[in-house]
DNA sequence: CAGTGGATGCTCT
DNA sequence: GAGCATCCACTGT
């Protein structure tokens, strides 16, 4: 299945798809090992009143970017998802480095690879994504995206650091995988 | 290791 | 003006 076949598909069974895909920005990235879905009519979600500016990405075209700024200080990337136009989305929380580790570690000022890509900011600013990307097309250059190249195992836990509908289950790991940012019930090491 | 609090600024009410 | 899909440093065991 294509990437874009697949976040056409309603995000609670694509957010758990993509786990296992590599992502790539101009050549620099890992493969994925944790994600959270944010579902239509789902009072975490940035789109549950509505469109406005910021979360205007969300209401577009599947398998594009939705990146916003965080606390003043970090940036945040969402892969959109199906249905088309009612502003799902699922957000990236953490890689498995795999390419580009030294240009990673420089973007971070970092050497521990466990924490390069642990967490929804530290992956945007080891990759390099910011809200110039908002909107843009994963199908595209700088984005490079390969399918899993087996089964991934996957645990579903609750979502990290939101007050709203903290309860549901829409966190989505790679079982076992030693790259997860760190959260409720994590899978023991 | 666990828990706490500050940084920091945009978005929406 | 309140709230926020976070991260890091620092404290105390």
């Amino acid at each position: 299945m294509s990437l874009l076949e697949l976040v056409e598909r309603p995000v609670l069974e694509a957010a758990p798809a993509l786990l296992g895909w590599t992502l790539l920005v101009d050549g620099v990235g890992g493969t994925i090992v944790e994600v959270e879905a944010y579902a239509p009519d789902d009072p975490a979600s940035h789109s549950y009143r509505g469109e406005t500016p910021r979360n205007r990405a969300m209401f577009g075209p599947p398998g594009r970017l939705y990146v916003y700024h965080s606390y003043g200080i970090h940036w945040c990337a969402n892969v959109v998802c199906g249905p088309a136009g009612v502003g799902a989305a699922v957000l990236l929380r953490a890689l498995e480095p795999t390419h580009g580790l030294e240009k990673m570690c420089e973007r971070r000022r970092l050497s521990d690879a466990r924490l390069l890509c642990a967490g929804p900011g530290r992956l945007t600013q080891a990759l390099g994504l910011t809200g110039d990307h908002d909107g843009a097309q994963l199908d595209l250059p700088p984005f490079r995206l390969y399918p899993p190249a087996g089964t991934v195992e996957i645990d579903a836990t609750p979502r990290v650091g939101i007050t709203k509908a903290s309860a549901l289950p829409w966190r989505y790991v790679v079982r076992g995988s030693r790259w997860a940012s760190r959260g409720p019930r994590r899978a023991s090491p």
